[in-house]
DNA sequence: CAGTGGTCTAGACCACCAC
DNA sequence: TGGTGGTCTAGACCACTGG
């Protein structure tokens, strides 16, 4: 690659922006015009410092933004190259039932149906905490409603050690999920979503025909990779509807 | 800020992980342990580059990349310090089947049931692409499989003035989102997604018990802000699921 | 004013890759 | 083996902030 692509980028002296933002704004009118293509391979650090006469930090700046920014990939030892482009891809939001109500103005009652020391803890830890140690649990049941419709049940089970005094929380303010959220700045979280035909048991506690379908939201909260708590969450699909963004 | 937070990092002589990353994690463990709260006032780059003898420039990425992923956040002339901590939204990606399938590198067949020309288009066009005149619509019911396995049925309606050639295609490669995709570079999209208990020519079509649900996808196609298509999508919640990307 | 972060330089060493 | 990207250094100048 000894063609000189850059050599048109505004002088090293004009100051308006960054010289990494040029950079990137000229790379990605080379992309935008079909000038250089997926999987094309772009001239290396080295030659756009030399061409450019500015420092090699200064383009790797450049293109390591716009590898996170999804617009090329970098192997070592290769080189740079074009991603393909990239497709929208819609996504639904999950939020915790909390502050979905809250977000929405809307009355959020919760009302606790269980809340204990778990029985069957060893069980519990091998089946969903990934945990072959007997580790202590706290187990809840809560009816989340907006007024006096349910919107969500909920069961869940927490490592006692995270969460102390989980057995003395109500739930009125916040949900579960947001009171473990609050208690770890440093909590990540995993969620599968289903959808299902609720048991009788379940579509009464909703107060659904069992004619309705449920989706169920598989929560899993952990701490650097360990579980700190499993619930699973069921919603009325006759009251819940995801949007996309995007 | 003159105490040494810093000192307990490992030597700059352990090479099993770059210098930046160390300096990120000791300061999401001080920030995950409470040491650090929000809105706290951190060192400078020029102390802590100071403190550990390492180049401000790698204490610079490491802030640099913990304010990017939300932990910090920083004032010109000012400092830097902890940001408040935030609530992890989880979102659900819903990928074209035919892209879904492909990434994964399943097989994937499709079988077009019914492919031509709509008869009602005045009431599709009113109920379905918000719109009063009685614009010409293409109607498709295609089955998508995994080998073969029924994974979605979708039925669609097209505007025949934006995809005059949908009738000529057989979605073996691309199934007609992709390919509705294809054809302009400016569509946006939007996207529902609910939970339904199918009927039974439905349920028979994606081979699945009654007693079993599905997810029901509602996809609105649009250009500009005009529907150009729309489609309904339905998908055995027995073989699909959705995973979380936080 | 002194200190901060934002940017840039002109080198350097390394692991990795293709040849 | 020579080129690539990944990382790091020891400086530097600037605009901006706070006291």
């Amino acid at each position: 690659m000894t063609v000189k692509s850059f050599s048109n980028i505004l002088s090293t002296h004009d100051h308006s922006l960054p010289m990494y933002q040029k950079i990137k704004e000229h790379i990605l009118e080379k992309i935008a015009k079909g000038e250089w293509r997926a999987n094309q391979k772009l001239p290396s650090e080295n030659e756009i410092s030399a061409e450019l006469n500015i420092s090699r930090m200064t383009v790797n700046r450049a293109f390591k933004e716009l590898t996170e920014e999804g617009y090329l990939f970098r192997e070592k030892g290769a080189g740079t190259f074009v991603a393909e482009p990239f497709q929208l891809i819609p996504f639904f939001e999950l939020m915790p039932i909390s502050k979905e109500l809250a977000i929405e103005g809307n009355p959020f009652s919760s009302q606790v149906l269980r809340l204990e020391k778990a029985q069957d803890s060893h069980k519990i830890c091998e089946r969903y905490f990934e945990s072959r140690d007997n580790e202590s649990l706290f187990f809840s049941e809560i009816l989340y409603k907006n007024e006096k419709t349910p919107l969500q049940y909920e069961k869940r089970y927490v490592l006692t050690t995270f969460a102390p005094h989980y057995l003395t929380q109500a739930f009125h303010k916040a949900c579960s999920t947001v009171y473990l959220q609050t208690l770890s700045p440093i909590l990540s979280q995993k969620h599968t979503l289903e959808a299902i035909i609720p048991n009788k048991p379940l579509s009464q506690l909703l107060e659904i025909p069992n004619t309705e379908a449920c989706f169920k939201v598989v929560e899993i909260l952990l701490i650097r990779g360990k579980i700190i708590s499993y619930a699973e969450q069921f919603y009325p699909a006759s009251r819940y509807k995801f949007h996309s963004k995007i």
